[in-house]
DNA sequence: TTATTAAGATGCATGAATGTATCTTGACTT
DNA sequence: AAGTCAAGATACATTCATGCATCTTAATAA
């Protein structure tokens, strides 16, 4: 029974209702008359804060990512905040795949951008919070400054995302572990980088 | 100045315009109009053959699979090969990219399936390609079996996949060498499998 | 209370893509 | 050489989403 929703408290409704269908049809099958459905409104009042679909989903995701940011506490323990990072990672996995449906359709056609250029631009300001993590690791000591050499840093980003892009679903605790215990760690893990180890 | 194209001929022709489609506007932007008319042909003659958008298009997809096989020749070094491999495959970085449009706007809606489920459907019968070096590089005893356990195995073919889906383009040569000699064969190269291995 | 502003409902024209039917014409078969 | 079948061209109706214009009505401010 509540009256007519208006301003801030509408605008952050329309996000809300974009964001379900977003990650309920994906991209493609996200129109604005299904958000203005959803939302208990009508087209035209889409229609005047937004022009495309495509600043319709940016603004969607971007109310997400503020309404839920990934906060990994410091627990002293390397090994447990990468584990923590990926559960945490892991409760989004809908989400995230959501978002890489807008690089299907026309998104990246017309923009002529990539998913790695809306990353960046989302996350613009704010540090990642995996390079955090490794950051508070370097300076406990437990893991050496030069074993996070480009390629390495990243991977554990890397293996989450992908398995999400791939599967749409977040990866079992079992297969987060076995990247963190038999990939990711002896990595970094002081092994004395030994470049050009044999032959 | 040919005359009127028939049967496998066409079938073959109108593939490779629906592939050229695929990869320049992406699946979303792929018609029946578009394949048709870079075929030098008319909508009816594609509907007769094809129902969906989704059937033209795994269709092509088979054709470019079947027309480049990823075969890497036994050099007798593990390295070697796994960097042949991935050169090879970077040469398809857009044509890969492509493919995974196809999961972008409906059609991962319509049938429920994910990226994953196409990969395999697509790979059914032939073993990876992947696969099959590392098990040469077993049988050569250049590295031990129980190295390749299951998240490390795909290993190279996740980084390479996930790059490519992020950023549209193939990975440059210094990151796929970087990809080989700094994370995938350290891992797998003879250290003992120390489980557990501290703390 | 009154005036202003935007929410919300409705209607209409448009454009893109598809499905289908029809018809002509070229190529292959016997 | 005649007949058959599919290629290729064209046309029409349909569907879906969008853009825009209009009008009523509720909420807020003066």
């Amino acid at each position: 029974m509540k009256g007519r929703r208006r301003g801030a408290d509408l605008e952050a409704a329309l996000l809300e209702a974009a964001w379900t269908e977003l990650t309920e049809r994906g991209y493609g099958g996200l129109t604005m008359e299904g958000v203005a459905n959803r939302a208990g409104t009508s087209r035209p009042v889409l229609a005047r804060r937004w022009n495309d679909k495509a600043e319709l989903a940016i603004a969607a995701i971007r109310q997400q990512m503020a309404k839920h940011p990934m906060a990994v506490a410091d627990h002293g323990d390397l090994r447990t905040e990468l584990l923590e990072y990926l559960e945490l990672a892991s409760t989004r996995a809908k989400g995230i795949a959501a978002v890489f449906t807008l690089f299907s359709s026309e998104y990246f056609q017309d923009t002529s951008s990539t998913p790695q250029d809306l990353r960046t631009a989302l996350l613009a300001g704010g540090k990642e919070t995996l390079r955090a993590l490794l950051d508070r690791a370097v300076e406990r000591g437990e893991i050496l400054e030069q074993n996070l050499a480009p390629p390495v840093d990243t991977l554990l980003g890397v293996l989450f995302r992908h398995h999400v892009l791939m599967t749409f679903s977040p990866p079992p605790e079992a297969l987060r572990t076995a990247w963190v215990d038999r990939i990711f760690l002896p990595l970094v893990k002081n092994h004395k980088e030994s470049r050009n180890s044999d032959e």
